[in-house]
DNA sequence: TTCATTCAGTCGTAT
DNA sequence: ACGACTGAATGAACC
């Protein structure tokens, strides 16, 4: 294809994890020498060693994701014991491809030959148990998704009850007039609505979902512990305090303290200790005094709050529960997992629930407090050994969000978008001696189409105007298994993957605000792209993004994937499949039956798509795309792809997204799985090509292909 | 910015 | 089976 600089090739194939055409020469050259050999010495070593040099960086900032990836090891046997409760829900992320063998084995039919070879080539390489960090993100997936669908609940319900505010003041009149001829109805209106109506908003869409979760048994950890938790470390940030009941982390969204309570002393492994016994506590940072410097904590017991109004003490407190609970915890000596909430102000979450690590109760105390009522006091002492803390390093981290262009450190572009996105892309480039910045590419916002493709044309659309609300009348909301896919919350979220999102589009009579075009107005984060030493260049955000989030659209030039096979040395091709596109859903569920296969496609061309092993049109970011073509790969990623048809509805055609899957913090890489099929990539020798994968996951598949 | 209201599981007590 | 207890989340009301 085109000639490219050697500099521009070796960034742009490392930076995408070395897709597939390129010549084994320039392979060798490039990659081998400290790869292939560490390679046969011990690959996981070299696993966690990239991710420790790689997280230095990162690991100030990604918590939950980076890190050295070690920590699981001898906790995995433990976690048996839950396995049944997460089973269900295994066909996600890196074990789509274990689900599928699975399936097979119980005597489904194999779909393709394609599906079959991936399962197979899974089954040897994965690891066959989750990581508890792994559990846990699934966990608190599962409860965003819940969180999701009942704040759709909400917005739904809000709708009509404004709804019926508005008939009802319309109607006001003439409700008078029909009174005497239909008493009756109107006094069956007056009683349902009325508390339905007069709790017009606050629902509390969190606590429903915990509520939820509890129904179902899906809590990670019901049963109460001492000590650090399976897969929370230290520096682990919760966005609620609902996602730590979710976990089972801290068992109250309310409370400050938990605790063991009484009937914990039945149990065998618990007789020779004296309940109740708090476990965790949760700083919630409005005692500035109680923290006197990060690894000695002052807290104060629980009781005697005013509960409305002005936070100040009515009562005595008095020694019992949760204050009870921590004096057990100072005479047994029994450590609690602290938990410090920060005000984030810049994030749609508010406040973030950092894990701060295990303190001893060290001392305790009455005293006379302002008020004049007795509050107990309690003195905590860290934990020696423990990571180093984190609170200073998250704030660190959200301080080193530059305010401006000049803050920037290692700027080597101001906006490699030229201008053509609303928000600015900065490149910073510390790795490099001289810096440089990407190149080789044209950035182009939106996508090109190649000559020899046509879009469909004549395509209807809803009838709706301004925006669409009613999911009953809305043509694109019927194929979306009648409901709208997102919530307007935070700007618009994808409550959960789909096969595909039927968006209203061009032919459709709703307004640019229409909230099913969520995914259609550009970037909204603040994104960089920045040099990584040995994975190339990546993308992360300045700001936090919400889960379900749009991040942005991946672009190219639209073509039939036949022709790309001349463009040899491009490895920017994002195959168009839908098949495809689920197997890279990084940990969002499949709900294949909410979704209606609409009429418009048809029914032989559906099953086409099944047979056809190779996906009939392709996105070539190679030579033109935008900021999608620098994220990079990864096993356990926080962006998951969704296909997104708007202004057509030929599926081969789709337009490919990326959204949230987690709750991202600030400066987080941004990463989503290529879904590669082991073993199905071939090199120009015919030979299957393989490609170690350096994502750092705990679960990490160690191949890309 | 502050204010007021709601939210729901836990734990202990009382059956 | 019941009720006290708890302070986060949230929209409204407030300048």
């Amino acid at each position: 294809m085109v000639v490219q600089s050697p500099k521009c090739v070796q960034e742009s194939s490392i930076s995408n994890g070395e897709v597939s055409l390129r010549t084994e020469s320039e392979f060798q050259k490039r990659v081998s020498p400290r790869l292939k050999e560490k390679q046969r010495v011990e690959k996981e070593l070299l696993v966690r060693r990239r991710v420790e040099l790689l997280d230095d960086n990162e690991e100030v900032v990604a918590s939950a994701v980076g890190g050295g990836g070690g920590g699981g090891g001898g906790s995995e046997e433990k976690s048996s014991e839950k396995k049944k409760k997460t089973y269900k829900r295994r066909c996600i992320g890196g074990n789509v491809n274990q689900e599928e063998e699975k399936k097979k084995v119980n005597g489904e039919v194999a779909k393709t030959a394609e599906d079959s070879e991936a399962g197979n080539g899974a089954v040897k390489g994965v690891v066959a148990e989750k990581s508890d960090i792994a559990k846990v993100k699934e966990t608190i997936r599962l409860f965003n998704k819940y969180y999701l669908l009942l704040v759709q609940e909400e917005e739904k319900r809000c709708r009509k009850v404004e709804a019926d505010k508005k008939a009802s003041k319309v109607s006001k009149s003439k409700k008078k007039e029909s009174k005497a001829t239909k008493g009756s109805k109107s006094k069956k209106m007056v009683v349902p609505v009325l508390p339905e109506d007069t709790k017009s908003k606050a629902k509390r869409p969190d606590l429903k979902a915990i509520s939820k979760m509890m129904e179902n048994g899906e809590i990670l950890y019901p049963e109460k512990r001492i000590g650090n938790i399976p897969g929370i470390r230290v520096g682990h940030q919760f966005y609620s305090r609902a996602e730590m009941v979710a976990v089972g982390f801290h068992s109250h969204w309310l409370n400050g303290i938990d605790y063991m309570g009484q009937s914990y002393s039945k149990l065998e492994e618990h007789k020779d200790k004296t309940f109740p016994l708090a476990v965790a506590i949760v700083l919630s940072g409005m005692y500035e005094d109680d923290l006197d410097n990060a690894e000695d904590v002052l807290y104060t017991g629980q009781g005697g709050h005013d509960l409305t109004g002005n936070k100040r003490q009515i009562q005595d407190q008095k020694m019992e529960r949760g204050n009870l609970a921590l004096k057990n915890c100072v005479e047994q000596k029994i450590a609690v997992r602290v938990i410090r909430g920060h005000e984030s102000k810049s994030s749609y979450c508010g406040k973030v629930y950092t894990y701060d690590g295990l303190y001893q109760v060290v001392h305790y105390w009455a005293e006379k407090g302002i008020s004049g009522y007795t509050i107990f006091k309690y003195r905590l002492r860290r934990q020696d050994g423990q990571p180093l803390l984190t609170t200073n390093q998250v704030q660190f981290s959200y301080g080193r969000v530059p305010q401006s262009v000049s803050e920037i450190r290692g700027l080597v572009c101001e906006d490699i978008t030229g201008g053509q996105e609303d928000i600015p892309i900065p490149a910073t480039n510390l790795v490099d001696d001289p810096p440089v910045a990407p190149t080789g590419y044209k950035y182009c916002k939106s996508i090109q189409v190649a000559k020899n493709v046509k879009l469909p044309t004549n395509v209807t659309g809803c009838n709706c105007n301004g925006k669409c609300v009613d999911p009953r009348t809305c043509a694109c909301a019927r194929l979306n298994g009648s409901d709208f896919p997102y919530v307007s919350r935070d700007g618009g979220r994808l409550i959960e993957a789909k096969d595909v999102v039927f968006e209203c589009g061009p032919n459709c009579g709703c307004g640019p605000d229409c909230l099913n075009r969520t995914s259609q107005r550009g970037l909204k984060y603040r994104l960089e792209v920045f040099r990584t030493p040995k994975k190339g260049w990546a993308v992360r955000s300045w700001d936090f993004i919400p889960s379900g989030a749009p991040v942005c659209e991946y672009t190219g030039i639209l073509m039939q994937t036949e022709d790309t096979d001349s463009v040899s040395e491009n490895n920017y091709i994002f195959d168009i499949d839908c098949l495809q596109t689920m197997r890279g859903l990084g940990g969002r569920e499949r709900r294949f039956r909410d979704v209606s296969v609409p009429t418009i496609i048809s029914s032989d061309r559906h099953d086409d798509l099944r047979s056809e092993s190779v996906p009939e049109f392709c996105i070539d970011a190679g030579s033109t795309g935008n900021i999608a073509r620098f994220i990079n790969h990864s096993c356990e990623p926080n962006l998951f792809v969704q296909c997104v048809l708007s202004s057509h509805h030929d599926i081969k055609l789709a337009r490919i997204m990326l959204f949230a899957a987690d709750n991202i913090p600030p400066l987080q890489e941004l990463t989503y799985d290529y879904g590669y099929a082991l073993d199905s990539v071939y090199g120009p020798d015919g030979k299957i090509k393989q490609m170690a994968c350096y994502c750092g996951a705990p679960d990490c598949r160690k191949r890309l292909f």
